[in-house]
DNA sequence: ACTGCGCGTCAAGAAGATGTCAAGATCCCA
DNA sequence: TGGGATCTTGACATCTTCTTGACGCGCAGT
């Protein structure tokens, strides 16, 4: 299902968003500040963000870097302002589309569907297989060659969809944090000890071993087919 | 250069976008209707379609489908109408933005910078080949002409990596040690001797011969292909 | 030949990173 | 409100990498 964040401080719009975007099979996280965005944004991991500018805390620009220098998900800003100046510089931040108050649910709906289409099209690579298991990306589940599925943590997953992804390039232990855990965890390097264990164990036919998630000391975690 | 396609049949508007697009360095083809406009597209490949609705000869979705059929290339639609259907028609066609006539300059130099942004997810992968290995900067990885692949600790990537980086070019061991080591260790000349002697026995098919990690004496080093 | 210098080589201890385990804390669903 | 699954956290053993000093070699100047 698609996941959208909303941080708007107007709790009119913030309903009317939820209440339309819900019956449209949406999931919907509302947060009413710039701080709360961000860690909303960190903790759903939503395919799109919706943004009103002129939040209470936050400059508008701030809040699209702060998404941006962590991962590409599509932002669609609603401002009343009309200022040239404005769009240009929320554009320019990075975000991906500029859409006026007051604003037709429809044409807000189909610039969601067009960001959310660009923002899934580019990197589907649906099924990676090895001699002893295949992770189908779509369905997020991990079936052994003898046709036994693993089940994993939802954490254990993202870990191993960050690296599966990135199927022969290293990662660093930092970006694993931070696609994993978040901004924040960029030094939590305990839990990827523990969590690339806890993968291995249940992925590798020898976990002391290992033959897919290769170790590379001192810079990263390798999936390697 | 960025590369534009602007599909247009009324001649003052692509006046217009040309001498902008060209100033600011794209370089832009025009079309004045939507035949020659799916040609052009095929001919120029650009990296982003400026496209106006209301073609003398067809209709604008059946634009958008015409190149999107083929190329998933941002198309930017720029339309005096206002009606909503109108815009959620040519969205969910797979336009990826929309811009309602008038409108101002700046604001469609945004959205356009906005949608080659997107649309150039530039993710650049230089590998350097060698006879008997190749270097794959993005992966962090060395393979051996035979398959084999190389293990590096991570100062003996990073110091490959900023030789390779300037093959060809001779490198100072001040500069070595300040890009590896950082600053502060300027004259720990041992280190690189330390450390280009071990990439030498990984890498070098006679490391007492070297052959691609050369010693320019007094001066520095030289990665050479 | 001697000496000083820069470079290549080696190996051992120090420093740091990783693997492993298990016990609390927390979350989520019935 | 429980109980099970999941996530955090800390301690410790093990392994890798980094640092360091000693030594040999070749070359240029004396």
């Amino acid at each position: 299902m698609t996941k959208v964040v909303v941080i708007d401080d107007e709790d009119a719009i913030c309903r009317a968003l939820r209440i339309n975007l819900t019956a449209r099979d949406y999931e919907v996280a509302t947060a009413p500040n710039g701080t709360a965005g961000l860690a909303a944004v960190a903790r759903e991991r939503p395919d799109v963000v919706i943004l009103d500018l002129g939040l209470p805390d936050m400059e508008g620009v701030d809040v699209i870097t702060g998404v941006r220098g962590w991962t590409p998900t599509p932002i669609i800003v609603l401002s009343a302002r009309e200022r040239e100046a404005v769009k240009v510089a929320a554009l320019d931040a990075g975000a991906d589309d500029y859409v006026t108050k007051p604003f037709g649910m429809d044409e807000l709906l189909a610039r969601l569907r067009a960001a959310v289409r660009r923002g899934t099209s580019a990197d589907d690579a649906p099924t990676i297989c090895t001699e002893d298991f295949s992770i189908d990306l779509a369905a997020k589940r991990v079936i052994r060659t003898d046709g036994s599925d693993v089940r994993l943590t939802p954490t254990e997953w993202q870990l191993l969809e960050v690296l599966a992804r990135n199927s022969g390039r290293l990662i660093t232990q930092r970006q694993l944090l931070h696609d994993v855990w978040g901004p924040g965890y960029d030094t939590e390097t305990n839990y990827l000890r523990v969590y690339v264990a806890q993968v291995r164990r249940k992925l590798e036919p020898d976990p002391t071993r290992p033959r897919y998630l290769l170790t590379e000391p001192g810079m990263g975690y390798r999936f390697d087919r």
